[in-house]
DNA sequence: ATGGTTGAGCGTCAA
C-alpha cells in the first residue's frame, strides 16, 4: 500500500505577489505537498483560500512582516511538529515542521530558510553571514542529537550551493557568500548528520545543477550563472524509495516570476 | 571595484 508522494520547495518571494504562479506549479508538477520559503506574509494575513481552492487543505505556516516566513501547504492530513529551537534566539520565521498523515505511516517534513548572510564573507565586518554560520552550526547539532530519522524529508532554500557543479564557476564563486568554504563545509556537515541529497541521487556530482538565477542578469538563459541554493534531503532509509526529481527550469521565465525555480521530488512511501 | 533587479511598504533594507 505505498503511494508516489510528490514533494515540492519553492522561494516564492512573496506568496501574495506569486498565488498566480502557485497554482501554475501545482498543475504542471502535481505535488501532493509544497513547501515554500520568503511568504513574507505574518500568519494573520496569510491567504488560506488560494491553496484550498488548489486542493491544498492543510496548511502549517509561519510567518511575520516584509521578510522570511515559511509555509508547508498540503492535501494529505498534517500535524504541526513543534519540537525545533527558536534559531539563533530571533524569532524570525525560517523553519516550519510537520508530519504527513501518510496511509503507510507517518512522514516528517522540514522546510527551512537558511539566512542569505549578506555580501562581505566575513563574520566579524558581517552580522548576517555570522548569523547564517551560526543557524547551520545549531541546525547540525540540532540533528546530530537526535535519535537516527526514519521517513523524513528536509526541503528548502539554504542558501548554499555546497558542490563545485552547484555552480557556474566554482574558481570565482569561492569569496562569494553562498559558496565560501566555511558555509559549503558547514551544509555538508549538517548534510552528514542524518541525510542523502536526493537531487544528487538523480544528477550525478559533476553535472550542472542550478535552481537559483540573479534577477541581475538580462538573459539569465543565455549566461546561465547559476547556483543550486534550494535543496531536498532525505533519510538514509528513503534512498531506495526515491522515484524522481524535477528542477522545473522553465518557471524562471514565468511571467513575474521568484529568482529560484521549484524542485519537486517523488517518494514511494 | 562596481553595478546590475526585485519585493515590502513607504525609510530604505534585504536579497
Amino acid at each position: 500500500m505505498t503511494q508516489t508522494l510528490r514533494i515540492a520547495t519553492w522561494n516564492i518571494n512573496s506568496l501574495r505577489l506569486r498565488m498566480p504562479l502557485l497554482s501554475r506549479l501545482a498543475e504542471t508538477l502535481n505535488p501532493d505537498v509544497i513547501c515554500l520559503q520568503e511568504t513574507k506574509v505574518p500568519d494573520e494575513l496569510f491567504p488560506a483560500d488560494g491553496p484550498v481552492a488548489l486542493g491544498y487543505q492543510h496548511a502549517a505556516y509561519r510567518g511575520m512582516k516584509g521578510y522570511n516566513g515559511v509555509a508547508i501547504l498540503s492535501r494529505i492530513p498534517l500535524a504541526r511538529l513543534d519540537i525545533a529551537p527558536d534559531w539563533c534566539g530571533k524569532g524570525d520565521c525560517r523553519h516550519v515542521a510537520v508530519t504527513l498523515d501518510v496511509p503507510s505511516g507517518p512522514v516528517e517534513v522540514h522546510d527551512f530558510y537558511v539566512p542569505a548572510g549578506g555580501d562581505v564573507p566575513d563574520p566579524v565586518a558581517n552580522d548576517k553571514y555570522a548569523h547564517k554560520l551560526q543557524f547551520v552550526a545549531e541546525a547540525t547539532n540540532w540533528f546530530a542529537a537526535r535519535p537516527a530519522l526514519a521517513r523524513t524529508v528536509l526541503v528548502g532554500d539554504l542558501n548554499i550551493a555546497p558542490l563545485e557543479h552547484d555552480v557556474w564557476s566554482h574558481k570565482q564563486l569561492l569569496d562569494v557568500v553562498s559558496h565560501t568554504p566555511p558555509e559549503t563545509e558547514g551544509l555538508t556537515a549538517w548534510q552528514a548528520t542524518r541525510f542523502v541529497d536526493a537531487m544528487r541521487h538523480f544528477v550525478p556530482d559533476d553535472e550542472k545543477l542550478y535552481t537559483w538565477w540573479s534577477y541581475r542578469n538580462k538573459d539569465w538563459r543565455a549566461s546561465n550563472r547559476g547556483r543550486r541554493l534550494d535543496h531536498i534531503w532525505v533519510s538514509p532509509d528513503l534512498k531506495p524509495a526515491l522515484r524522481g526529481m524535477t528542477v522545473l527550469q522553465d518557471a524562471r521565465d514565468w511571467p513575474q516570476g521568484s529568482d529560484h525555480v521549484p524542485v519537486c521530488v517523488e517518494i514511494a512511501v
